[in-house]
DNA sequence: GAGATATTAGCACGACCGTTCGTGCAGTTT
DNA sequence: AAACTGCACGAACGGTCGTGCTAATATCTC
């Protein structure tokens, strides 16, 4: 009748998996991965070490999957919202604020799941390393491609260097962010919005584009 | 005779307490301040568990030993040196271009110390996210502080605003930093000495200052 | 020399770690 | 009803954690 997955029983192995990786996400996103470990997941749903265990298989794995429920989690608050913003300069600006909303509304408690986590792991060789790299990867593709549409468009300067300025426009957001969280100050977020609208408006052909009308 | 430290027995701890913070400080670049274990310096260094411990008191102090141990070396290897640069903005210019050198020579294995355990310590209320605060603070207010006398000296336009620079200065050298870490590799350096540039011109009354002239 | 003092070692503790195992139970299939 | 599948359980494994004790050892003072 239904599809292949009607089977109530991996229905509720994926409910408490799902429930594992919620709390595992806001533990990694305030204390890192490393802080993540089985027994404390286990006790904080009210579940079995072994029970967690099982639905992983490794410690590791955990980690990974932990980074992919992060990396969706990322995806529905900044990325997914801007395809209602048309391409070009409003869709950068787009995920900027949308970054930066997505910050300060703390979606994960310790602030940028990724920041915090990329940190962590940026030095230690291995597959969470590999896994972050490529959610870095894709995200500063996101921007790039996004301020591609709008040096196509005209509104960018055709010299302009979009690795630089995507990378310029990510340094402003990561910092506002990790400023924020450690001096609970909202502060540095004002600091980024003005930047990076100083940012753009440097590279782009009309500095009076209504876009950029912050 | 001498001062009131003669004590050989004194100097011999002192002595154990730096090298075990100087290869704490190198374990903590890499793998945060969490992944630190008295077990695992003691087996590491030689000396036993407990004799590590003596020399601390207790984990936490260990932790912020080691924080205060890499503020040094920071301090020796960027902000020391550029006492011998002029005021001004050849002084900015010197701080930017020694902090770079400083990530990109791996001064501690595993990148920018501060930005590995800040990541990990922001969101953590306690005595080891203030010292880093204190530490962030102060190296904001040292960049500040050069911006401060190039815009005195009149080389820098009297409306910038400093907050704002010195936050756009050093979101780009840690992110730099960061990405360079992240995907082992140098061209986030190279867009850092670019970027930097453009920022201090776009400030600077004379574009063509010679100490911008990079 | 004796005695005070500071650093280190040895040992044991309770707690938690990741992991493995055998078992029970709920749902699916035949 | 019987056979099979998949999730979660409790108990236990060897290890490592931070942290206390109590010696032993090196150095200084007298």
């Amino acid at each position: 009748m239904a599809g292949p997955t009607t089977d109530g029983r991996v229905l509720r192995g994926e409910e408490t998996r799902r429930a594992v990786l919620h709390r595992a996400v806001g533990i990694a996103s305030v204390e890192g991965l490393g802080a993540l470990s089985i027994g404390r997941l286990a006790t904080d749903l009210g579940l079995s070490k072994s029970g967690v265990f099982a639905g992983f298989g490794s410690k590791e794995e955990l980690q990974l999957a932990t980074v992919r429920a992060a990396r969706r989690i990322f995806a529905d608050a900044v990325v997914a919202p801007v395809a209602d913003a048309p391409p070009g300069l409003p869709r950068v600006r787009a995920l900027c604020e949308g970054w930066l909303a997505y910050s300060r509304a703390r979606v994960f408690p310790g602030g940028c799941f990724f920041y915090e986590v990329t940190a962590e792991f940026d030095a230690r060789p291995g597959a969470v390393r590999d896994a972050l790299a490529g959610c870095a990867r894709e995200w500063s593709d996101t921007v790039t491609a996004a301020l591609a549409d709008a040096r196509a468009a005209g509104a960018l300067r055709p010299d302009t260097d979009l690795g630089d300025l995507s990378f310029a426009l990510i340094a402003v957001l990561e910092t506002a962010n990790s400023q924020a969280v450690l001096h609970d100050d909202a502060t540095p977020y004002e600091r980024a919005g003005r930047l990076l609208l100083r940012l753009l408006r440097a590279e782009a052909t009309d500095p009076a584009d209504p876009a950029l009308a912050w």
